[in-house]
DNA sequence: CGTCCAGGTCTAC
DNA sequence: GGTAGACCTGGACGC
């Protein structure tokens, strides 16, 4: 494990390690880096789709790289934490396997010996536990390559979606949130928090969830994107 | 104390 | 294809 920080030197990313690294582990550090920030993503499409937009306009400055995990397993794993349970259920849960994994996200491997009574009694991660020790499982014994996912080789959001789906613990929410994660924005996530979210902001009563997708349809593959930006412009000082 | 629900999903109709 | 119930857990709330 290395620990890295990072700081903003005038737009750009740079980390910083405690000792001076080898090539191997600088590269390394680099590419985890620039997974994590989503610098892969060439989001000016968006932008120049949002540029006559009252509502989005401010997002073209450079928002909209979310925040990823540095392995798509550990994005699929704390997604499945977020599921049916409080926010705060979800950080104690997360900060359980951070602790298993001693300081750092465990592996799956480590993930896929643990035993059930860890997942049930220290973790308290109910009937999710399960669910990510079958997932941790496969990826282990090769079954199942959740890190290929990242790789944006011509395979469709359909495609990476179906595989998403198959994994127990995740449905449409969970899977279109991973798929955020992994630079695919066509998909809204739809869940307790953006759903009466979105009514607060626009002011309506009630929506469905087919209105609310239609309302951004027209962002076509951003879609999910515009939706989230959207909903979390407060967040941002400079709205 | 019981009930409800939180950044849902699964199974069985 | 759509819907009803069950599901771990724990915090909020009413009684």
């Amino acid at each position: 494990m290395i620990g890295v920080t990072l700081r903003d030197d005038g737009g750009k990313v740079v980390a910083e390690t405690a000792s001076r690294l080898g090539q191997r582990d600088a590269a390394r550090v680099s590419e985890t880096v620039a997974r994590m920030m989503r610098l892969g993503d060439d989001l000016a499409p968006f932008y120049a789709k949002v540029a006559a937009d009252d509502a989005l306009r401010w997002a073209a400055a450079g928002a909209g790289r979310m925040l990823a995990s540095p392995t798509v397993f550990e994005d699929v794993v704390k997604t499945i934490c977020t599921t049916n349970c409080s926010w705060s259920a979800t950080t104690r849960m997360t900060e359980a396997l951070v602790a298993l994994g001693g300081g750092a996200f465990p592996e799956p491997d480590v993930l896929a010996s643990t035993p059930d009574r860890w997942y049930r009694g220290v973790a308290r991660m109910g009937y999710r536990g399960p669910y990510v020790k079958a997932i941790a499982n496969d990826v282990v014994s090769g079954r199942l390559d959740l890190e290929s996912l990242f790789v944006r080789d011509g395979r469709s959001d359909e495609d990476v979606e179906a595989t998403l789906l198959a994994l127990p613990g995740i449905g449409p929410y969970a899977a279109a949130h991973v798929m955020q994660m992994l630079g695919r924005h066509r998909h809204l996530v739809l869940d307790s928090w953006t759903r009466p979210k979105y009514l607060r902001l626009t002011r309506k009563r009630r929506a469905a969830d087919r209105s609310i997708r239609h309302a951004f349809s027209r962002y076509g593959e951003h879609a999910g994107l515009a939706f989230w930006l959207f909903l979390t412009r407060d967040w941002v000082s400079e709205g």
